[in-house]
DNA sequence: TAGCCGTGGAA
DNA sequence: TTTCCAAGGCT
């Protein structure tokens, strides 16, 4: 097999670059604090969807120092609904080593960066290349993609040796090209040409020397093993009022989904199909909840959450308890405009926008 | 290392 | 409806 021709690759690549393809408001700020905070917002996330957040975070903190004094519960709050919110809880403390160990600036190498929380192999490439232009390829899913199909490699990329493999690779193709323009251009071109399902090969600079189009292999490239199993959950969460219509809520610790993020009393069951009176039965149910003095005055339509390796069904059970008291000190009582706050899952913002058609008790 | 961590859009 | 997966990182 002859060897792959990364010199084609990179001048084909770097001709195809346009930055105004694919314009971001991030794209040439050569900002340490902007290039990390739109890294870390894109992360397994759609240029679209993370723009309004980006957007949001820069106008509320415009310096790492700014963030760094942010309260834990408001950063929760402005991440609300882009998921995977360890990145919040990553970027303060990120933001709070820059500013409290190294002078509010960001270290300007790969290894210094990588040191941060937060920041792995792929946003130490991006912003040590973007910030500070060193020359060091970024290897992201986009990279993957484009490479395992220019070179027709079918080495696993979900692997420690496969992410190797790849890292040399990427490494070979970037050569000594000027890696700010060559990282761009390969993710850019990721998205627009070289994509999972639609590629577009027909257009493709590179198609003539590609061996996955030459081998009709390109949508099975790149190879992944081990697709993971899906686990469902069922959630009864519990919207308990007082008198004054306060709600009760307090924040999910565990090691599990939505740490930091606040909730109803939950009880988590093996099905949905639980009226109160069966809920009031269970093991789980909170002792300092005193069934007697509830009135349940409906039950939610399930609602249906679908994360990457669970699927979570959900009702929401209202119910009035006139005067709560001995709450446990972890649980709040808030006012429903108050609730607006606090960051909720995705599931319990639904909940409170929609408030769908209750079902019979 | 393998399993886990969210959400929304596209097909 | 289901599946895939998007500028990954942590434990």
């Amino acid at each position: 097999m002859e060897q792959v021709d990364w010199t084609y690759f990179r001048r084909g690549l770097t001709d195809w670059y346009r930055p105004d393809r694919r314009p971001m408001p991030w794209k040439g700020d050569r900002s340490p604090y902007r290039i990390w905070l739109s890294e870390i917002i894109l992360q397994q996330t759609r240029v679209a969807q993370g723009l309004p957040y980006f957007e949001r975070f820069v106008a509320a903190y415009p310096t790492v120092g700014d963030l760094a004094a942010a309260p834990d519960a408001e950063v929760m709050k402005l991440w609300e609904g882009l998921g995977y919110y360890s990145r919040a809880r990553n970027l303060l403390k990120a933001a709070r080593v820059v500013a409290n160990e190294h002078h509010g600036r960001f270290p300007d190498t790969y290894d210094g960066l990588l040191a941060l929380p937060g920041v792995g192999p792929y946003t130490a490439a991006a912003i040590a290349s973007f910030a500070f232009d060193r020359p060091v390829a970024v290897l992201d899913g986009n990279v993957f993609r484009i490479l395992a199909r220019y070179a027709g490699d079918a080495t696993p990329i979900d692997t420690g040796p496969g992410r190797k493999h790849f890292q040399q690779l990427v490494d070979a193709a970037l050569g000594t090209a000027p890696a700010a323009a060559f990282n761009q251009a390969i993710m850019d071109f990721g998205a627009l040409v070289c994509t999972p399902r639609a590629a577009d090969c027909p257009r493709c600079p590179l198609a003539d020397h590609c061996r996955a189009r030459a081998e009709g292999w390109v949508y099975e490239l790149p190879v992944k093993g081990k697709k993971a199993e899906r686990r469902d959950r069922y959630f009864h969460y519990l919207v308990v009022t007082d008198a004054a219509g306060r709600f009760l809520i307090h924040r999910r610790e565990d090691r599990d989904i939505w740490r930091q993020l606040y909730q109803f009393p939950l009880l988590e069951a093996g099905t949905l199909d639980l009226r109160p009176a069966a809920l009031m039965q269970r093991d789980d149910w909170p002792d300092w909840l005193p069934a007697e003095e509830l009135e349940f005055t409906g039950r939610s339509a399930p609602y249906a959450h679908q994360l990457t390796h669970q699927r979570i069904g959900t009702v929401f059970h209202t119910a009035h308890w006139p005067e709560m008291r001995d709450v446990p000190p972890a649980y709040l009582r808030i006012d429903r405009w108050e609730l607006e706050r606090y960051a909720l899952p995705r599931v319990i913002t639904r909940y409170l926008e929609t408030d769908r058609l209750t079902l019979d008790l």
